[in-house]
DNA sequence: TTGATTACCATGAATTCCCATGGCATCCCT
DNA sequence: AGGGATGCCATGGGAATTCATGGTAATCAA
């Protein structure tokens, strides 16, 4: 099995058309989590833009997708919670998929929201990876805030202390 | 499959006539979620309006319809709650189809009923997908109350935290 | 007949598809 | 160890198709 997580930082270009790039080692992840895809076929993606809070993409596999619409199903049919994730999920996303060159379709309209004109920056992290224009995403990197028990001069390797479990 | 839920986002001119397009994502979707559908042919759609409390029209393909009369069939013959399922379901129903250039002809009452003049927006949720008229939307994604344990500033994807189920 | 509904045709814009190129890194051969 | 040759990757442009939307003609119902 390739690679089981998105992992890596890039940036690409993003033409008129609103074309991008995919890493080409975040393709190979698409491609292991669509459980439609076969060999030779374009891998599904799934861009997750939300309201107008969040300055970024989140985008997943369709297995990840599945595993999340699983998890709103059980929940308490009107409950505001589940209406919040409904609207994120369902309707503040777009399913689509990896054109033949290894590239990925934005509309103007996510553009506009997150504020990309030429350049867009691909950011792994781990299950999911995020799409920010450069300049949001060189802003949002400069300021770490604190909060509570949260220190963010401390090195986070910090954070992955204590019971381990250890399965490979 | 190309696509299995009603996701994504977007908004419609509505003519003198009430036809209005559907989005073409969402036609795939009625297309396979109609078991009579065959290639070249026009899938059918199932709108509930609903009673005056219902502000926009739910809708649905053929196959999560049966599935709601499968269960309202389970219940209790007489009891209040079959009947206003009943009631919602099958009396402020409506079937009809796609036509042949993508678009969904609402009646005057429906469009009247939700206040949609010249531009609707379709909202997918998943297993269904919505249509509204552009200032109801527009106020009613304005507003999220918060209940008791729900906070309409905190970003939606902190709900999806826990149980986790991991198969696939 | 007359108003309403349905079928048919038309068009601009947006989107998808297909082909083309330059740069890097790797492989392989002698 | 050179030095092609090969192949993948990121990017670009134009053609072809689909989509959304409008209009007109035919059909239906009362």
């Amino acid at each position: 099995m390739s690679q089981q997580w998105f992992i890596g930082e890039s940036h690409h270009k993003v033409d008129t058309k609103g074309r991008v790039s995919i890493p080409a080692a975040f393709r190979k992840v698409l491609a292991a989590g669509d459980p439609d895809f076969s060999e030779g076929a374009n891998p599904q993606v799934v861009v997750v833009y939300g309201d107008a809070r969040r300055d970024y993409l989140e985008c997943m596999t369709i297995k990840a997708m599945n595993k999340i619409q699983r998890k709103i199903l059980k929940m308490p049919p009107a409950s505001p919670q589940r209406r919040a994730l409904q609207k994120m999920y369902s309707t503040q996303a777009l399913v689509t998929s990896v054109d033949e060159t290894g590239r990925l379709v934005l509309p103007a309209k996510l553009r506009n929201k997150i504020g990309i004109d030429s350049e867009a920056v691909f950011a792994g992290t781990g299950e999911n990876f995020q799409i920010w224009s450069t300049e949001t995403y060189e802003l949002e990197n400069g300021l770490v805030t604190g909060g509570d028990d949260f220190d963010p001069d401390l090195d986070p390797s910090h954070y992955l202390f204590g019971d381990d479990e250890d399965e490979d």
